[in-house]
This record gives C-alpha cells, structure tokens and sequence, in this order.
RNA sequence: GCGGAAAUAGCUCAGUCGGUAGAGCACGACCUUGCCAAGGUCGGGGUCGCGGGUUCGAGUCCCGUUUUCCGCUCCA
C-alpha cells in the first residue's frame, strides 16, 4: 500500500470516528456509493458554501444568485444533449475489454449485408448495361433475395428489442449473428446494459397521465433555462453571472473512492453571461480567479494543475480542469469551461422562446456566450480534509490527530473549557458560552481532563479553545490556545469575540488580492 | 462490469486443529486528579455483514450475496 492509500484510509476512519461523514442507510448494509453529512461534516461543508458564496456572489456586484428545481421539464434534457448521450445500450467484449454500443454492432452487421447486396447490384447493372432493372433483380436474384431476408430476420427482432429497451435479446441477437469484437476477434461479451446515466422517476401519480422526468444530472441547465429571468428582472447588463449550489445526481457504473465519484453530490456552478468574441479574455479571467480562491485558503500550489482539455465537448470551445493532489492522484476538483452559446441557443431552438440580450453599447441582439466556472462541493471538501488531515508527532514523545483546517471553514470555531468542573468553573465557562453562542459556532465541554479535550478538539479540527480556570474568577481573563502551535496566551473575556472573529476570516479581495478585471467592452 | 483484498463490541484488532465470544481504547455511574488523550471501583454493550450448504457442532470449511478499498474499465 502507499503512503497516500494508507493515508486515505486513515482519512476516511477519521471521518466516521468524528461524524463528518457516514455511509448512508449504514444500519441496512448501506447504500453504494451514497454518503451522509454528520454533525461536523455538516458544519464543514456549510463553511465552504458559504465562503464560496460570499467570494462569488457577494464580492461580485454583477453576479447573483438562484435556486432552481432539481425536476425540470423533459425537453430541458433534450436541448442540453443529455437525453440522447446517456442513454446507449452498451456491451463490452471480455477479452479486449473494449465497450461499443450494441446496437452500433448489429447495424454494422446490417450494413454489411447491404454492401455485399450493393456489391451484386453493381456487377450485375455493368453485365446488364442499359437494360438494367434493379427492382427486378433484386427480386430475383437468389443472392440478393438470401441476404435481403437475413436483413429482415436481423430487423424483425432488432427493432422491437430497441423499441422496448430488450437488453437480453440485442445480447442474443449479436450471440446469433455470431458478431466478434473488432479488436480482439472474439465473441466473448458481457451482457448488454443500458448506460443512462439520469435518474429517472414518474411525475403525476395516475399511470395514464404520469410523465417520465428526470433528476438533473448538473445544475447549469437550470440557470440558463432562467437566463433571461434574472436578465430581465435584474436589469442586469453583460457582462454578469448567476452562481448556483445545489444537488445534482448521476447513475454513474462505477462509482467510488469515497465522496469523491458520488451518485448524488453537489455542485457549486456559476455562469458567467459575455459578449460572443469576449469569451477567451473572461475565461482566462475565470481560471485565474479561481485559482486564487483555492490558494487563499491556505493549501500550497503544489497540490493544484490546471489540466487544459485537448478533445472538448461538443457546447466548448476552450475547457480546464483543476486538479487537486487527492490520496489517490491529481483529480479533477473544478471545471473551468467556455460553453460558448450552445446552451442558450439550444433552448432558444426547443423553446421556440428569444433568449437573447439587446447590447445598447453595439446596438445588436445576440445569444450571449457562456464562460463557467463548476466545482464539485463534494470533493472541495475531500480536497481540505485530506489537506488538513496531520499525524504530529510531540515534543515530549505523544501523538495527536490535528485538522489544520483554515479557521473560516473549522466546524467549531472554539471551545469553552473549564479547566475543572468545581470551584465555579463550569458555571463561569457556561456563562461565558452562552454570551459567544451568538455569534461562533462554539462548543462547550467539561466532561474529562483538559488535555483529552484539546486533543478532540484538536480531531475536529477547532482553531481556539478557551480555558476557564481560577485566575478567571479573580480577573475576568482566560487562556487562548491555538491549535497549530498550542500556544496559549491570556485575554479579558471581553475581548474573546474580538481576537477571535479578527483571526478567522478571509475575506479574497481584500484580505486576499484579487487580480483586476478586463473590461466588459 | 472484470480481477484482487477485506468485513468479529462505538474504534483498533485477537480468536490455535471446527467445540458455547476476547483484549485495549471508547462509553455510563461513583470516587480521585487537574494545562495537553495514560488514576481507581463497578457496569452496559456482539445473531462474528447477510443468506444458504457441509457437520453431532461453523466466527473458523464451501457456495452465493451485500458493502468498502485497490487495479483495469467507465465518466459532459
């Protein structure tokens, strides 16, 4: 095993122990590759959303924010390529281990067929010369009339099966053909399975009036269906942005390695609405953007590549990935892309709807071009929990389990701990947590020694801890100790709030320098 | 989906040749201590992932299955 595998392990263990994270449905043998969010998973990951939030919408005059249903109208799906990509009936060849489309096999075979009919027509038309009736011979002519009725046979069974999503009889009917796998030759092939990666569930609970919709497989579709919404109601000029977080979900084949490929997860998506010709200036302006995001939560450069895609999808026309150094390799965490108009346009056409923006400063309508910037919540926080994640090693020989979480995102801001439980200490500690409950998310224990809590807290991850002890009944002052250095010092009580709001926040922009943005024009 | 590995208490694990289930930590109560997880006493907690089979008897052997991790594969 490696040192990152070992590791991942350990991280995913530390995640159960300290309910940031449960498998769901644990008590029922747990369901595949669906997780669930505990206590301080739950605070963690409202953390990231809310800095990611503030950075974009916040921070950012031009850029707004939505909520859009997960449900959308079936076309939605149909415009955004969805429907028609996700839903191939694939089969893989064993011994290759190459996949194709079943039914891309067996129309091959067909074209086969008609080739070799082609083929006789064509030597029999230059025998003939002019007098040449096609139809005639292909009535008659025993070759010809053999291979026709192969097609049909082909056909007979071939169509009903795709019609009705008969999986076992495409698998049959390539066994029959005796069709092999171009590459290796042989017929050793797995079953045919139906690859659709979207959800799909009945809306309208009588049978007769139900309709299949979808749960969305991204969350982009639902803000350009609302493109012209925000546009309009904002009175937003170009260029502007709609930012997004919510749930999307994907039958994925093989989903794993822990949150990082999950069947439902959650992304935080912005669409950034430009002037055609514009597109390539704001998505280098994105990427950089972004990238300065993530470093300014502290975690070096050395674990992020900006991967520039060479095939791109069909709606881009410029495309990245930045990669995070995960346990188990550089990963794609966000997805820079210039989608250029291919989203509006395609709604525009199924809508029979203008989604168009009048640009006073040229005078001319036209389908803004789209640049978006998508990260999945999800694995951002796979990425700072494998960051944070440390195994310190003490001065005087003992070991702790630290998060060394930037203190924006910790679960528990701080820690309100009476050194002992007598002497008045607890109710001083009490008192004093109720006053920051207000404001922090704060934690206050008394159960244990003192040093077993620094450690627990130490596990969650917890930037300060606060110790109530005798000196504190004399002067009203306690101790504040850091996590990272373990440092303490001693403060009035009065000015807990203070020091330690002024120690956790980053504010990118201004506490962090943001690069400065090209103009509109 | 194919191949490999694993699953025993909340956690980490032991369990011999097939013979009625164990430890440490954690947890609860009480006592004690008091600045970096380590005191004492008592106590609660397990259908050995699940389902079959072999056997007088299965945590242990066999088959299936679920879940997880790894490699391949897949991945808008």
């Amino acid at each position: 095993m490696t040192k990152g595998e070992d590791n991942f392990k350990k991280i995913i263990a530390h995640c159960k122990e300290y309910g940031f994270i449960f498998q769901s449905s644990e008590i029922y043998d747990g369901l595949s590759a669906v997780y669930d969010y505990g206590q301080n998973g739950t605070e963690l990951k409202n953390n990231i959303k809310d800095y990611w939030w503030k950075s974009m919408v916040q921070y950012h005059e031009n850029i707004v924010g939505l909520d859009s249903a997960i449900f959308m109208h079936p076309t939605v799906w149909k415009a955004s390529g969805h429907l028609e990509a996700f839903n191939d009936p694939l089969i893989d060849n064993k011994d290759s281990q190459k996949r194709y489309r079943a039914d891309v096999l067996i129309e091959d075979h067909i074209e086969k067929l008609e080739e070799k009919i082609t083929k006789e027509i064509k030597k029999a038309a230059k025998r003939f010369g002019e007098n040449f009736d096609e139809k005639m011979f292909r009535e008659t002519n025993p070759r010809v009339q053999a291979n026709q009725q192969k097609i049909d046979d082909i056909n007979r069974r071939f169509k009903p099966a795709m019609e009705e999503g008969k999986l076992d009889e495409l698998k049959a009917l390539i066994e029959d053909l005796e069709i092999a796998c171009p590459v290796s030759g042989s017929r050793n092939w797995t079953d045919v399975r139906q690859f659709n990666l979207m959800f799909d569930t009945r809306m309208g609970s009588a049978s007769d009036v139900a309709s299949t919709i979808y749960l969305r497989p991204e969350t982009a579709q639902g803000i350009f269906v609302n493109y012209l919404n925000v546009q309009k109601t904002g009175r937003h000029k170009l260029p502007f942005g709609i930012a997004q977080i919510g749930k999307a979900f994907r039958n994925e084949i093989v989903a794993r390695q822990f949150i990082f490929r999950m069947r439902e997860f959650e992304q935080m998506e912005m669409q950034y609405f430009v002037r055609p010709g514009h597109e390539k200036e704001w998505f280098e302006y994105w990427k950089a953007e972004r990238m300065r995001w993530h470093l300014a939560l502290g975690i070096p450069d050395s674990f992020f590549r900006v991967h520039k895609h060479k095939k791109l999808a069909h709606y881009a026309n410029a495309a990245v990935d930045i990669e995070f150094a995960f346990p188990f390799g550089f990963k794609e965490l966000e997805g820079v892309h210039s989608r250029t108009d291919f989203d509006l346009s395609a709604h525009q056409k199924h809508s029979g709807k203008k989604l168009q923006y009048f640009d006073p400063e040229i005078n001319e309508s036209y389908v803004p071009y789209v640049v978006e910037t998508s990260i999945g919540l999800d694995r951002m926080f796979l990425a700072i929990l494998t960051h944070a994640y440390r195994e310190e090693k003490l001065e005087d020989g003992s070991e702790r389990v630290v998060l060394n979480l930037t203190p924006v995102l910790a679960p528990v801001k701080m820690a309100i701990l009476p050194l002992v439980k007598k002497d008045g200490l607890a109710e001083k500690g009490r008192e004093i947590f109720d006053h920051l409950k207000y404001d922090f998310q704060c934690h206050y224990e008394d159960k244990d020694a003192i040093g077993k809590r620094y450690r627990r807290h130490d596990a969650i991850g917890t930037p300060y801890c606060i110790t109530v002890d005798h000196q504190t009944l004399k002067d009203n002052t306690v101790t504040i100790r850091e996590r990272d250095t373990m440092k303490q010092e001693r403060i009035p009580v009065d000015n807990i709030a203070g020091v330690v709001s002024e120690r956790i926040n980053i504010r990118p922009g201004k506490d962090i320098q943001l690069p400065t943005m090209p103009s509109g024009d």
